[in-house]
DNA sequence: TCGGATGTGTTAAAAAATTAACACGATGTA
DNA sequence: TACATCGTGTTAATTTTTTAACACATCCGA
């Protein structure tokens, strides 16, 4: 089951994780640079051994400091995620998150990479039959 | 800030949100009926009733029991979501978080969305100019 | 070499979240 | 009418989360 993980995380908990995703590894000092109204720096290392003893972080030495990462890899996070906000805002239809999306990036997105995503887009629908 | 509201909420909190945008409105007892490892009905009634004092539920009556809804519409909601997982997960780019999207929908979106979707992307061409 | 930074680990206190228990009112039915 | 059922509100206990405090090791520069 997907859900398991990321929705019985306490809220910072919740947010370290999130910071730690978003920025592939880190130290707690630098969690803490991220996290809203931090706390303590040893306060965010507690909440980090906890989340190792959860199995949710590891570390790893780097010269004299711990770097923490997600046990869990960014790809399979990455869609535990996407499907949790399908299922939660657009009934699970991936076309409804799409053109939301879509709708978000209008002024952002590129001629390029609305090319590429028009390319993908049949590139899918080949896929299909 | 599109932050504060979802991100300082309590695990279970969080958890009664969701079902609730899930649902569009929902009693008590249907939170309950969604809710993983449900605690007792006294606790979740307790629970809607700090989310309404916080302003994230409002609720009407109807007939003998409360229907509660998100005081924040179902669409801000939506954006706000998603422009967590993009800057989490994606970098923040709405064309990578599409692609994701599009295999994560591989075999289920129909020929119809597929083309509806490339239509849109016509469209958001159009815009951007 | 000595002291100050900067790391860690452990522990316990404080705060918040979670939960159940109890009280009360309305409603429907035997 | 009397009683069970289903809804609510309030309160207090329990559990978890969150936090800070303290102890110890290592490294670096004066």
């Amino acid at each position: 089951m997907a859900t398991s993980s990321h929705h019985q995380l306490s809220r910072r908990e919740r947010q370290i994780m999130d910071i730690i995703y978003r920025l592939g590894e880190a130290t707690a000092a630098e969690v803490m640079e991220n996290l809203p109204d931090p706390p303590s720096y040893s306060a965010v290392r507690a909440l980090m051994r906890i989340l190792e003893e959860k199995k949710h972080l590891r570390h790893r030495q780097e010269g004299p400091r711990y770097v923490y990462t997600p046990t869990v890899p960014l790809d399979a996070a990455k869609q535990s995620a996407l499907k949790h906000v399908l299922a939660t805002f657009f009934e699970g239809s991936v076309s409804q998150a799409v053109a939301a999306l879509l709708d978000l990036g209008r002024d952002d997105l590129t001629d390029a990479e609305l090319e590429r995503l028009a390319h993908l887009i049949d590139l899918t629908h080949d896929e299909g039959r």
